[in-house]
DNA sequence: TTGACATGATACCTTTTGGTATTATAAAAA
DNA sequence: TTTTTATAATACCAAAAGGTATCATGTCAA
């Protein structure tokens, strides 16, 4: 039941990461390399705090890892806290198929 | 350019419908059969207002169609509008398995 | 040590969001 | 036709979200 509970917590704060345009954008960026705060905020037009909220939200969503170096902060992408995304969107994977079955059934019973 | 911006719209719209527990949760009532707006209600605590709302957001998005039957409306799911999300996300993947070539290079050249 | 610089923390503002309550319509049923 | 009933539409509210500005703090470099 804490397992369930947590899951559920992680879907809900990768969905609430990945609602925002500026985040999708960043996690974007960040899959070509690390980035500091200052070189991912170079990269749009708000404020350096603005983007820090943001990494915030993409680091409660499990979607990216901080490390400190010194006096910068090191933005991580993690692919891996997509998976809870992945595997919801997965569910529906078989109504797709089933459409797609029955389609395939009425091809080949058509009466005509 | 136009195909783009309908892209993006598509994947912010599925993105925003998606970011809601309640309407994660519509969805899956949605995937056992098509429902009216109270028939979808009656499975939450909110208002039928507040529901339809939700029903709203998840059109907009292209993840339910509605169908006007006399004075009812019929919500259907539509399987197919994941998909926007299912690439976004699939471009991801390969990070994912860099990552796991990074970790089984490893493993293999290991000089102990 | 001192100054520059990357970031953290707060406070504040505006818009959006999730919700309710209320009233209006239109279709179905009595 | 009258009365239910399923939904639409509107107004309204509180909280959250996205953003800015400002000031504090800790680290690097001269």
């Amino acid at each position: 039941m804490i397992q369930v509970q947590a899951q559920e917590t992680d879907l809900q704060g990768a969905f609430r990461a990945l609602s925002d345009p500026s985040r999708r954008q960043i996690l974007l960026h960040l899959s070509r390399r690390e980035m500091t705060i200052g070189e991912v905020a170079a990269h749009f037009q708000m404020t350096r705090a603005a983007v820090k909220k943001h990494l915030t939200v993409l680091e409660e969503g499990r979607l990216i890892s901080v490390h400190v170096r010194g006096r910068e902060r090191v933005n991580r992408i993690e692919p891996a806290g997509l998976a809870p995304v992945a595997d919801w969107l997965a569910y529906f994977d078989r109504f797709w198929d089933q459409r797609l079955d029955a389609l395939k059934d009425a091809v080949e019973t058509d009466p005509r």
